[in-house]
DNA sequence: TATTGTTATACTCTATAACTATA
DNA sequence: TATAGTTATAGAGTATAACAATA
């Protein structure tokens, strides 16, 4: 409220039509974060979907891998391989479930909690510096604005125990 | 600031840390509404690249292939297949740029705008109906919000001549 | 019969290197 | 020498189908 912008979201030196759509400006500003941050977490040894992992199973919810992949938005084979990488990395362990003994519990090791603080301090690092260009204010409304937007988007299935 | 919104962009059901990181919200709509406007263009034989292209072309600025890569941020390799393409589905045209022989200057046919403006108005759909649960003023306040953040990242060449 | 995890496989997307024609 | 466009090709990422174990 307090900054004075009456201009429209048409940046300088770059004026084609896409750029006052809301969705090419999200779209653009979702991937230029990922890849940000996928650059940043790479020099850990790290990558933003195992971050993605790490952080889900950090809320202990008994989550198998399906429930991840739903969770997540990944198939089901692709969860195979991530874990088994995530496992191989020591930062993932798998444990059957004793009352179906078809899944898995997934549960995150001392170094997979360890990986994930300093992962979301990078990553922290990365977004304070996207949003930069813009007050604490109106980051917070951002924020607010697209929980809204996604509230009725989440999956609808997290299973758990 | 007419909706009373207290609580935190935390949406009904799910709850992992993930939800609170603007930069993960930002990722999710971006690519949900990318999905959405796929699936409907493809409905019209339409893609969503061929539609940013579309786009670009508009504005007659004599773009050349490798302008446009950098524009939307796709390697000029892929530039061709995709050029190729909506060259044989009869949208673009290429020409010879006199000026100099090695460039093509790319332009929209008659076929090209009028597919242009369906999807134009096909996304516009997709768009709306993403930000509908939002009132408009905040839908704005969005779009400015985005084009704030993204001002300083733009390419920086889009040699027209 | 349905579901979890798994493998093998195919398909799409993207990136790399080398070539041509122009400059 | 450098650049625009092109091709071939390799690599990553993703999706599909079939299977074993369990429910």
């Amino acid at each position: 409220m307090a900054k004075a912008t009456p201009t429209p979201a048409q940046p300088a030196g770059l004026d084609f039509p896409l750029v006052r759509r809301t969705g090419y400006l999200l779209n653009k500003a979702g991937s230029i974060l990922m890849e940000d941050a996928e650059r940043v977490l790479m020099a850990q040894g790290m990558r933003l979907r195992y971050f993605y992992v790490l952080a889900a199973l950090e809320s202990d919810l008994s989550l198998s891998q399906q429930d991840l992949s739903r969770l997540l938005h990944l198939d089901p084979t692709t969860m195979v391989a991530l874990i088994d990488e995530m496992e191989q990395g020591g930062h993932v362990e798998r444990r059957r479930n004793p009352s179906d003994r078809r899944r898995y519990i997934l549960r995150l090791t001392d170094s997979g909690r360890e990986a994930l603080e300093r992962a979301g301090r990078a990553v922290d690092a990365v977004e304070q510096d996207f949003l930069s260009a813009v007050p604490a204010q109106d980051r917070e409304r951002l924020r607010a604005l697209l929980g809204d937007l996604l509230a009725d988007r989440w999956p609808r299935v997290i299973a758990c125990e």
